[in-house]
RNA sequence: GCAGAUGGCCAGGCGUUCGCUGCGUCAGUUUCUGGCGGAGAGGAAAGUCCGGGCUCCACAGGACACGAUGGUGGGUAACGCCCACCGUCCGCGAGGAUAGGGCAAGUGCAACAGAAAGCAAACCGCCUGAAUGACACUCUUCUUUGAGGUGUGUUGUGAGGCGAAGUCGGCAACGACUUUCCAGGUAAGGGUGAAACGGUGCGGUAAGAGCGCACCAGCGAUUCAGGUGACUGAGUCGGCUGGGUAAACCCCAUCGGGAGCAAAGCUAAGCAGAAGGAUGUGUGUCCUCGGACGCACGCGAUUCGGUCCGGGUUGUUUCCUUCGGGUCAGCUGCUGGAGGUGUCGAGCAAUUGGCACCGUAGAUAAAUGAACGCCCGCGACAGGCAACUGUCGUCGACAAAACCCGGCUUAUCGGCCAUCUGCAGAC
RNA sequence: GGCACCGUAGCCCAAUGGCAGAGGCGGUCGUUUCAAAAGCGACACAGUGUGAGUUCGAAUCUCACCGGUGCCA
């Protein structure tokens, strides 16, 4: 691992918009039994990540600590990971899933996103709007 | 020691590394970045059930509707909250529960059962008289056996039989059917029902009845005493008693303007309009004779918490409604407040006054996390008579601010403290 | 975050505080048919979201929870 980059994740790290959602959802995806992501790339420079975790997760509290694991997912393996991606991390509704799980699901599935998405490297992404 | 009652408190701890969001300061520099310092979820942050602060809109009024609350006194910014007390109910007790004004202002409701469900009466039943049957006795009439009548007594019936009348059957005795059978006194009793116009006893009576009396329960009036008051205690008198339900309509008293930080304001960016409706009459001034401004009436819009009356503002060549289009980015509001802790006073208490100290979260796809080590607790397993020891654990209650406070309700592992009660034991 | 509204059979829904509950679609069985559909007949399926309270009695009235739906800039 490279020791001189630091482990961040600042605010321009994280997709924050609506529209944003909408252009990953569009997307190619991936998934296994911990995580489903939906990807596609940027060009604002670095990777972002999204999480997204429906109210089936229970209440407040445990719906937060997923989505802290799965940052804590990406900020650990953030520079073994393809770059120039924007990411959507939605868990699976189980309630086993701990932080192991997840960064191992993020490093299997983004390295499978990305030869999906050389494949088709000029693919106009046909679900997104043309506008 | 066991079983409880009430009130209060804590919400695993410490260390290292990496990471997140504000604040202060310094440096580069004004887009931001870095260093240092310091801060960073709760007792319920939850549910959004009440009350307020704050912001915007409205702020002539009247009538009628609407909603909430409901023992008394106090506390508070306010409350449906809290404290103290009263009444009722529960508990052996410490204590607990209590939407607890008014059905003697009116209207309504009570299925089924039951004689009857609200005015008290009707029905069954009980009793008396008339009437009538039987028996006994007395008197009397007719011609003796005998028959009839009068009176008295006993007893039976008196909605029920051997009563009376009619029809049919039958030789008859008799049987069947139909009709009819007077007047009154009672409310003791009447399988029901959630609830039946006081309960028990004695007297009394034709039978009965608060009809009378004694005690008890309840109601009303009144007097005295205590209390600020709800109310309590004692006495006298009265008729003997008028059910339940107002979380049924309703009445009474008190309170209530509407909306809510997605309020409200500012900056920046961006777009495309369409359809429908209203646009009246009279008059004055200016006057370039086309218009402009003003007034009155009418009409429209909006608002005065709901409706009506009535008013305010405004439009009458610009507004309103609906559909469609664009944006959904940033800033202020945004955290110092009915703040907390300690102490000295007032008060039974809730609460409150003085003084001193403290500085205590501000996110916005939404900040508190992850890893490791030690201790604590819990669970499982193994060893051991036991005390305990060792290993293991995706182990560590409920649950996370979203403008801010005061309450209520609900969820909650485990534990600590104080006061008190009952039972058992010892002294 | 705030503000409104609704929960009854598998589904849609009705009910005056009164025997605990109407109807339609759907389901099962029978009848009919060569077989099915339609029709006809019968049957089952609810204890009214949960828990308290008021009442003699609650789907209904009141309160507290649970679940769901809609609206706002």
């Amino acid at each position: 691992m490279n020791e001189t980059r630091p482990l961040l994740l600042s605010r321009e790290q994280r997709i924050r918009s609506g529209s944003d959602f909408r252009r990953c959802y569009n997307g190619v995806r991936a998934g296994d039994d911990h995580l489903l992501i939906f990807a596609i790339r940027n060009d604002v420079g670095c990777s972002r990540i999204g999480v997204s975790v429906s109210k089936k997760h229970g209440n407040a509290v445990k719906r937060n600590r997923k989505k802290r694991l799965l940052r804590e997912a990406w900020r650990a393996h953030q520079h073994d990971l393809p770059q120039s991606l924007d990411l959507v991390l939605v868990p699976r509704q189980r309630a086993d899933s701990g932080l192991n799980d997840f960064k191992a699901s993020l490093r299997r599935l983004t390295c499978k996103l990305e030869r999906r998405l050389k494949s088709t490297p000029t693919r106009p992404n046909p679900g997104e709007p043309s506008s």
